[in-house]
DNA sequence: ACTTTCTCGT
């Protein structure tokens, strides 16, 4: 069961110990690996024999470029071995094509060691060695190998600038990527569609969405791609109305949308839970047949599975042509999300019995559902597995799902534990799921340390600063509470504001906490009114505690009865004929007076009343919460 | 003689 115990995953070992010593390099540094490899090798570099039997390289050349075709490796190196025999292996055209095959096979050890080699190097040769490593990694060669070739005198073309550039978008890496946007600016590359696709693609990465628009509205003549990279980036950096607007932009202008395109839209729709415009694309790319692959399908399967319908999101996914990894992926993710952590691990084991081969998202996707299930011991058979039988080393991700699993359930210690051995740096999720489980567990001297680890991390988020103030505040330790306070103001920092969203009549109602804004608003407040009458009968007992609320004025307690989740119910309920479902989205987490709340409203209207929050759905119903309130 | 950009799952 360790397919990957090859070569490759051999070199990539050897590469990271000698090529790369810390994870990010520095551009000098790898500069100096790359002048090392080429004073070692022009030594013992043998001159190039030119194409003296024409016939024969151009027999072999043409057998090369299928090779590269079918990404055959191994009938390549042994033509290698043959050019080696009879002289022309750095022959400039023949050892190109062979650099180029072991790029494309990711056997970037031969390219490279090739590459020293070949005499005169071309930009095509520079190129195919860059791609090599923008697309297999280590990424930080690419880059380095880029400035290597500036600095040979050699001018950078509208092949090397996507290639470098897709470097930079993996490694978010926006200070090399801004200085080669200059130089595309500089040698007049800035009009062409492929090097604007790769800048706009490299700020989306590094979450700077103005600097994509910028490039993207000074070239004129736009193609599909271009179109698609766009909006693409609105959706990954969290502006899924944008991209649904630029979406329909391009549509106007008579651009054919492709899968790519449906498939980045599809996505946007389902991050805003907006189903009726998730329908309108399906019904679209069904009726321009525009699905060959099924991946706007699969989208689909995670649009319905986010819009909470779950079961609509299984249709689709039985009626796939073609199942793949992605598409069990994202059914396995929608059961996890929802709670239902049994269909989520049925699903795994048919996955594994129909002889798919999980990734490190199935994982996520499986571990996340024995965390919303509470399942620690599968959670632990499952996360010991994915490194034992398919050799997958757990990321950032994994940990995270294991140390909400283990802080939900009490085990804080272990939970804590588990983040100081891990292998690599935690991010702000672990720990943020830490401290959130010290918040259900009361655990202040914890939550003080994930909350010091946390203020490294992202600064700028005022969530952590409020949840270890509430976890003061439930303890009684008030002057804790109150310095927790100033650090925040003094820091200029405010909660972001929440808001919740419902789908009624095909058309999106969004809501502001205290929002008075919607036109209805007057029957809104009406209905909200005689549900706390109906709430108060029922024997609910509002939440009192003086702790933050999701509100950006801490001050406003009043507020609580007009949270925006509740706004958004009270405008379904009059919207809509008793008994239809509430779908409701918000931006944060549901608050716990407003879940107790949702509880009663649940069994009071007899509704069933779903509500997506940052982390998870609940599901209210008869009074309860699939949640089983853990959340 | 030969190489490019965008996409679903945390």
């Amino acid at each position: 069961m360790l397919p990957s115990a090859g070569s490759v995953s051999r070199f990539l070992v050897v590469s990271v110990k000698i090529v790369l010593p810390s994870p990010l390099q520095t551009k000098r540094s790898l500069n100096v690996y790359c002048s090392v490899r080429h004073s070692h090798f022009n030594n013992s570099c043998t001159k190039s024999v030119g194409c003296g039997e024409d016939n024969t390289d151009i027999n072999y050349a043409s057998l090369l470029q299928s090779c590269i075709s079918k990404r055959a490796v191994d009938p390549g190196k042994q033509i290698h071995a043959r050019l080696l025999h009879i002289g022309s292996a750095f022959n400039p055209v023949l050892g190109t094509k062979l650099v180029n095959l072991y790029s494309t096979c990711n056997c970037l050890c031969d390219a490279h060691k090739l590459f020293d080699k070949i005499p005169n190097q071309s930009v095509f040769l520079w190129n195919v060695l860059i791609r090599g490593y923008a697309w297999n990694g280590p990424q930080e060669v690419a880059v380095s190998l880029y400035y290597e070739m500036l600095k040979c005198g050699l001018k950078p073309d509208n092949f090397t600038f996507p290639f470098v550039l897709k470097a930079c978008s993996t490694l978010s890496a926006l200070q090399e990527g801004r200085e080669i946007h200059e130089h595309v600016v500089r040698s007049g590359w800035e009009s062409d569609v492929f090097v604007g696709a790769a800048l706009i693609d490299m700020y989306a990465k590094c979450g700077c969405v103005n600097s994509s628009r910028e490039v993207f509205d000074k070239i004129t003549e736009r193609d599909v791609v271009l179109w698609n990279s766009m909006i693409a980036t609105y959706s990954q950096n969290g502006h899924p109305s944008e991209a649904i607007a630029l979406f329909l932009d391009m549509n106007s202008l008579g651009f054919q949308p492709t899968e790519a395109t449906l498939v980045t839209v599809i996505s946007a729709a389902a991050n805003l839970t907006n189903l009726p415009q998730g329908r309108e694309i399906h019904g679209f790319s069904w009726r321009r047949k525009l699905d060959p692959f099924g991946k706007v399908k699969t989208a689909l399967v995670d649009l319905y599975a986010k819009c909470g319908s779950l079961a609509a999101a299984r249709r689709l996914f039985e009626n796939l042509d073609e199942k793949r990894v992605v598409s069990w992926n994202a059914m396995i993710a929608g059961y996890a999300m929802h709670g239902h952590a049994a269909e989520a691990l049925a699903l795994f084991e048919e996955m594994k019995w129909d002889g798919f081969l999980p990734d490190h998202i199935t994982f996520v996707g499986v571990l996340s559902a024995c965390s919303h299930g509470g399942l620690i011991d599968k959670g632990w058979e499952y996360f010991k597995l994915m490194t034992r039988d398919y050799s997958i080393e757990p990321k950032v991700q994994h940990y995270t799902c294991m140390v909400d699993l283990l802080g939900h359930s009490g085990k804080l210690d272990e939970a804590y534990n588990l983040i100081t051995g891990m292998c690599i740096p935690p991010d702000s999720g672990v720990w943020g799921a830490l401290l959130n489980s010290c918040k259900l567990h009361k655990n202040v001297e914890l939550a003080e340390i994930a909350l010091q680890r946390l203020i490294v991390l992202e600064p700028d988020d005022a969530g952590n600063y409020v949840l270890l103030s509430n976890i003061y505040a439930q303890s009684g330790k008030w002057d804790k509470v109150a310095k927790v306070r100033k650090e925040m103001t003094g820091r200029g920092l405010k909660k972001s504001i929440a808001c919740s969203w419902i789908e009624v009549k095909n058309k999106v109602h969004g809501f502001l906490v205290g929002d008075l804004s919607h036109p209805q608003s007057n029957d809104i407040y009406a209905e909200m009114e005689r549900l706390g009458g109906l709430l108060k009968e029922a024997g609910y007992v509002p939440n009192t505690e003086p702790v933050f609320h999701d509100v950006e004025d801490d001050e406003k307690m009043n507020m609580v009865n007009s949270h925006s989740e509740r706004l958004a119910i009270a405008f379904g309920l009059i919207s809509t004929p008793p008994g239809t479902r509430l779908a409701v989205t918000k931006n944060l987490r549901v608050c716990d007076d407003c879940h107790v709340a949702i509880k009663f409203i649940s069994k009071i209207v007899g509704r069933e009343i779903v509500v997506r929050d940052v982390n998870r759905y609940h599901h209210f119903r008869n009074g309860e919460c699939s949640c089983g309130d853990y959340w």
